[in-house]
DNA sequence: ATGGGTGCAAAATGTTTGCAAGTCC
DNA sequence: GGACTTGCAAACATTTTGCACCCAT
């Protein structure tokens, strides 16, 4: 299936349009293999679309993130959440109100870093995401 | 070791001096078990330290990171980075520039979720933390 | 005494939004 | 034709910075 296909299809099932914006970003995202920004994106397109926006880039990749053809890595734009706690644990966050809770656990601190061609990996740390008890009642 | 103590000493390793902005926001980041924002940490000492700005709780946080006793959980004010795998799988994070590199590992992937009072966990992501290549050389 | 810290306000950064004009189906 | 999208500029939220004054050592 190429990407045009791809895109089309993941716009219609929620009724929206295939624009060349559109189809201009996610080819250059599935093409990109560094986890590029909004700002790399619209650096990397305004030689081919030099009327491409900013703006357009940003809301482009917030659809493509609503019909699942892309994620965010971070999550940025959020306040920074600091944590005194300086030794190895990890995470849950709820994705409804981005409360943060401590994870401890042995067996996650064991995990051994994988081979990553040029990296040298020291600590890791697992991110769970999920629902807390208030905002899986909200949801219901 | 108080605090105090601990705050003490961990800044004089670094040859600063401890003041008493920097033992307001230690002692209130050390209380705090939710994962306090900097906005959240300086609403919750106005009420003590009404004259305390927000720019210095920031420089303090920095302070904190930098001498070991504070870390931050998310990575925000950077640049959300994008993705379109939307598959489960990891990332190895350049410490030195940011880059990001994709991970997969079936091994990883498996790790089931721990219990956390009331949370339901689902999906997870490992994030490990290095140096790259180019950083690795640059350090040296 | 002096190097660094603090507080203020302004700048910078990254992202979102309102709206007129244009595009897709 | 009608709904949705685009591009622009302005608004926004978070974080950083410059600088005059102040505090810890």
């Amino acid at each position: 299936m190429t990407p045009t296909q791809k895109l089309r299809e993941a716009l219609a099932r929620k009724g929206l349009p295939l624009t060349q914006q559109r189809l201009a970003v996610f080819e250059a995202l599935e093409k990109a293999k560094d986890h590029p920004s909004a700002e790399a994106l619209h650096r990397a397109l305004r030689g081919k679309y030099p009327s491409l926006s900013l703006a357009t880039v940003y809301k482009t990749l917030q659809t493509l993130k609503d019909v699942g053809l892309a994620q965010v890595v971070n999550a940025p734009h959020a306040e920074a959440r600091f944590d005194a706690i300086t030794g190895v644990h990890h995470h849950a966050i709820c994705r409804g109100c981005g409360r943060i809770e401590d994870v401890f656990d042995a067996r996650l601190d064991r995990l051994s870093a994988p081979r990553v061609k040029g990296f040298e990996l020291g600590a890791h740390s697992v991110h769970f995401y999920g629902l807390c008890g208030r905002c899986k009642t909200k949801k219901l």
